[in-house]
DNA sequence: ACTTATTAGTTGGTTTTGTAACTAACAACG
DNA sequence: CGTTGTTAGTTACAAAACCAACTAATAAGT
């Protein structure tokens, strides 16, 4: 197709193959497990991506700012605004904001988002162990840890 | 906290770890590596994630029409249709009806999108290696493996 | 104190995506 | 042929994401 200079780098496409390129593979591989895991939070709670992070941040790991959230869970903050006005309207949480800071909000997960949080937890634990089940234990810690550095988390 | 019955399955949080959630590693990981490699072709080419793709698909595995780009790429036919608009706006690449069947478009790459493409293979092969040089080279191989069976590819 | 910066969070407007309905071409079957 | 079904691709409208400008509270510098 191409002519060839002889001292060029070449760039051809030969030993270049797609679906072997990592952003692209981890974007299908990111997709196709959301995908997946996302049905449980959106037909059972109508809940988006980012309320879904936002909820499993607080119930997780307990009362925070929205801009831990943000910080934690790399998410902009406009994104988590949102996602917060939209728990506190399905009242999953409240906000109080601190008396010391009155710029800060605590947001707390109400006895309704706790039972949510439960609930999608259990199903998050038996998706994951299924996830897993493809893999032996060394290939799963190996699997993580490699995701772990890409992510630079 | 929350008092526990002893034959229920127990469903705290303790032995859950949001980070090592597959889905959510997998997502923060693909989001980590995308918005690095993103900015190639949106600052050169003004092009998004689908037009980069659509774009890769018909520089690697040559001419096809919108259709086997939907299946190959997992991408929804609106999606790449537009794609295909805004790349032939861009004049990277041409449509051809096919005699045979009035209902396939043949999408081709004209020089300029070939030159674009091979610009961007040659930073994606760049940053593959880049990416991949934090890992041996059989970690690179089971990530690879690992991620091609979760993609389901 | 008073001006200037920063920080937490929200809002508005534009872009991008997602969903569903649509057109056009063909195929199958009576 | 003529109806019905299917497939490739587009379009229109709604939902969501992105970005920039905004408010309100605090901090820092003079």
């Amino acid at each position: 197709m191409q002519k060839k200079e002889p001292d060029m780098p070449e760039d051809t496409s030969a030993d270049f193959d797609l679906r072997r390129f990592l952003p692209y593979l981890l974007n299908l591989a990111a997709e196709e497990s959301s995908a997946s895991f996302q049905k449980y939070y959106k037909d059972r709670y109508g809940m988006l991506r980012t309320e879904w992070r936002v909820l499993f941040h607080l119930g997780r790991y307990g009362a925070m700012t929205a801009k831990e959230i943000c910080d934690r869970a790399r998410l902009h903050k406009t994104k988590v605004s949102r996602a917060v006005a939209a728990l506190q309207a399905k009242r999953f949480l409240t906000r109080s904001t601190r008396a010391d800071d009155r710029r800060h909000e605590t947001l707390d997960l109400t006895v309704q988002g706790r039972t949510a949080y439960a609930d999608l937890l259990a199903e998050a634990k038996r998706f994951d162990r299924a996830l897993m089940s493809d893999f032996s234990q060394e290939e799963a810690i190996l699997l993580r840890q490699a995701l772990v550095r890409i992510a630079k988390l």
